[in-house]
DNA sequence: AGCACGCCGACT
DNA sequence: GTCGGCGTGCTC
């Protein structure tokens, strides 16, 4: 038995009625009870079984299961998964298993309750006629009391009679299934040529029900989401579910556009903050298979999907996959297995793949599709560089004059036109004139960055926020703080202030607050209601902006600083999928990239749109000393609530660091936030040559560590982000 | 995760 | 003398 709680393993309970493994059920722990769910059944006990643990405890005190819920039971496929996401992560399986119950069983809302015909014989039970009228309305789809009551005329207090002699027992009210079926023929699109034979490669394992990763490659804008659909549509003929992944939830409203246009209903959408209603609808619809079609976020894939036929990564290379709290997994990886557990083909989809995906590619693991043509013949944007050492901004001004000019052309011609800076608020330094002091989080080591709409400055790592001070609060000078550096916000001021004609629109999280007031601006941004958009992040997303033909990205060579081993092809990534925003429809974009570093292979990457010549430079940086994905990388998150804690659990751990061939352990190092959320953190980082799995080695190394004293180590396989 | 046990400071 | 702080450990 699995309860959701950090034990290494199962524990054991006496089953006094008939189980099944997933089945739900709750059992006594300790003084209270709990959820758990059947992992294992039918195990024979030794009469000298001994507990995990190994402390000997007499077989006499195993508790019986307290009853079972009604609930379907948990897929095999699931379980397997979930065991092999605690064996990879190093988490215990019950917190993985908690992720995948708290999805449904959390904030639950109380089920309806309805009667049902029980077996039970009518025996000697005095048949009254309301009695009578009550079984011959009762059915096997359970009714509720007032329902069975106002059909067969009887009181509530007749079926709570017929229900204390056991011939009615309750039962949960199954909900109308609210996902429709999408219709794999309704708009199925003309497809050219080379999209049709991708196509065509990727419906084969569908069809097949095989495993099977085949990456589609395609620039932006080459028809890679109408392609996969093909696929999706093969997995809906074959009568399975498909599971279809974005980075971001951002991202499912132009997706369920697209996905009703090619199947004509909506997909059931999934992720962490829907309500808790709808949450348990769709849970149900997936565990019943009467949600077909799943989009969603990475805990999607912890669905209870009864004939999973399909699993799509959608943007495979983008880091939001990767799950940086709790239980540390990256959702294209663990996509991959899920899909492997489930006998079901994956595809991972990017315009930019990560080296990942690409070396396991080249060992011939993974299967490669291209698409190579922009959809509807519009060509891929012309890219070029802004040096700014050459062609500066005017003095506290970060839009270079070249820009400018690029950006008025374009307004003129009627055009839209973007800038990126992937940096929210108004300026990321508060600095005192007089003193140099900076403004800091008391929680983390991080400056505070200044958010000028709401007058304030706030920790983009914690949350803590305090107002503007007027004088610095260090040697209390008067007015001498002074913002350096731009945000968006600053970014915003300064374009209203050169373009004031421009219809402006500002995309960021900061002023979307919803999913919804996204769908509205890109909605604006399509319909031409505005010509001067400026964005975060989130307008690098797959959007479709026709009228869009030139982007100007503020700062290229934000993100390569910080020495993290993904910065340079994680900069590429981001700004060719900036790029691909421009030109999207008959007229030819333009990207210019202000930046200080023109010589940067990242930069010419994005010049030369040499995608494949960066990859494998990047790849031959990393071989030799089997950086990933050429040997296997695991983080060792040292934290505690003091320095000196966590320099001394750092130590103990780096003493007894593992020696051998193809091992390498370094650090300990100051994690990058030395300080966040007020706690102290060293970064150890092990590092094996490929075919060395670091799992056995942290076991061990690990297993006789008990930090103490509020000191923790959180282990993270594979990490991506180093802070 | 809860919930107890347990061993040191301020209260009727 | 007890009430209670939350540090450590157990729950099949």
């Amino acid at each position: 038995m699995l309860v959701p709680l950090p034990f290494p393993g199962p524990l054991d309970y006496l089953a006094p009625m008939p189980l099944q493994p997933g089945d739900l059920v709750s059992v006594p722990l300790g003084r209270r009870e709990t959820v758990g769910c059947v992992w294992e059944t039918d195990r024979t006990l030794p009469a000298d079984f001994a507990f995990p643990v190994g402390r000997e405890v007499p077989l006499a005190r195993l508790r019986p299961v307290a009853g079972k819920l009604d609930v379907r039971p948990l897929p095999q496929s699931l379980r397997r998964f979930i065991d092999w996401v605690a064996a990879y992560t190093l988490t215990p399986p019950g917190l993985v298993l908690a992720m995948a119950m708290r999805i449904h069983l959390k904030d639950a809302p109380k089920p309806t309750l309805g009667w049902v015909r029980t077996d039970a014989l009518e025996g000697d039970l005095r048949i009254t006629p309301a009695r009578r009228s009550v079984l011959n309305f009762v059915s096997s789809t359970p009714m509720t009391t007032a329902e069975l009551g106002s059909r067969s005329g009887a009181s509530a207090a007749v079926i709570r009679g017929l229900a204390s002699a056991g011939l009615l027992r309750e039962a949960v009210i199954d909900v109308a299934a609210p996902f429709a079926t999408p219709d794999p023929s309704h708009g199925a699109p003309k497809l050219s040529e080379e999209q049709a034979e991708v196509a065509q490669e990727l419906c084969r394992p569908v069809e097949a029900g095989r495993f099977q990763v085949t990456l589609l490659e395609g620039v932006t804008g080459s028809g890679k989401t109408e392609v996969y659909f093909e696929a999706v549509a093969a997995c809906l003929a074959k009568g399975k579910q498909a599971l279809v992944l974005l980075p971001e939830i951002a991202l499912s409203a132009q997706w369920t556009d697209r996905f009703i246009r090619r199947f004509g209903v909506e997909p059931a959408i999934w992720h962490s903050d829907l309500g808790a209603k709808r949450r348990r609808e769709t849970w149900r619809a997936v565990a019943e298979g009467s949600a077909r079609v799943v989009v969603g976020a990475r805990s999607a894939l912890f669905l209870p999907f009864a004939d999973l036929g399909l699993v799509v990564v959608d943007e495979e290379h983008e880091s939001a996959f990767k799950q940086e709290e709790g239980v540390m997994y990256h959702g294209r990886d663990m996509a991959v297995v899920r899909a492997r557990l489930a006998d079901a083909p994956a595809i991972l989809v990017s315009a930019t793949p990560s080296l990942e995906t690409l070396a396991n590619v080249e060992s011939r693991r993974y299967r490669h599709e291209l698409l190579t043509a922009r959809h509807g013949g519009a060509t891929l944007p012309d890219v070029s560089l802004v040096d700014m050492r050459a062609d500066p901004p005017e003095r506290g001004l970060f839009l270079s004059p070249k820009l400018c000019t690029a950006i008025d052309e374009t307004l003129e011609k009627g055009e839209q036109a973007m800038l990126f800076l992937n940096r929210r608020g108004y300026a990321p330094l508060t600095l005192c004139r007089a003193c140099g002091h900076r403004m800091q989080c008391p929680n983390c080591s991080a400056w505070l960055v200044e958010h000028r709409a709401r007058g304030i400055l706030t920790c983009h790592h914690c949350g803590h926020n305090e107002r503007i001070p007027k004088d610095c609060p260090e040697c209390h000078a008067e007015n001498s703080l002074v913002p350096i550096g731009p945000g968006i916000e600053r970014i915003t001021e300064e374009a209203k202030l050169r373009f004031p004609e421009a219809k402006l629109l500002v995309m960021s999280s900061d002023t979307l607050g919803s999913p919804a007031a996204t769908a509205e601006a890109v909605r604006k941004i399509s319909d031409g209601e505005v010509n001067l958009i400026i964005g975060t992040q989130i307008v690098a997303k797959g959007w479709h902006f026709p009228k869009l033909t030139l982007v100007g990205v503020v700062d290229a060579d934000l993100g390569l600083g910080g020495g993290d081993l993904r910065a340079a092809e994680r900069t590429v990534q981001l700004l060719h999928q900036v790029a691909g925003r421009a030109g999207r429809a008959e007229h030819r974009g333009r990207v210019l990239l202000q930046s200080y570093v023109g010589e940067h292979p990242v930069m010419t990457a994005l010049v030369s749109n040499d995608f494949q010549t960066f990859m494998e430079q990047e790849a031959e940086q990393r071989r030799p000393s089997f950086w990933p994905p050429y040997g296997r990388l695991a983080a060792l998150i040292v934290s505690a609530p003091s320095a000196e804690a966590a320099d001394a659990l750092a130590r103990e751990i780096a003493l007894s660091a593992p020696e051998r061939e193809g091992v390498q352990v370094l650090g300990p190092a100051p994690a990058p936030l030395a300080v966040l959320r007020g706690r102290h953190r060293r970064r150890l980082l092990l590092r094996t040559m490929r075919g060395i799995a670091v799992q056995p080695i942290l076991r061990q190394w690990l297993g006789d560590i008990k930090p103490t004293g509020g000191a923790k180590v959180d282990i993270d396989i594979d990490p991506i982000s180093f802070l």
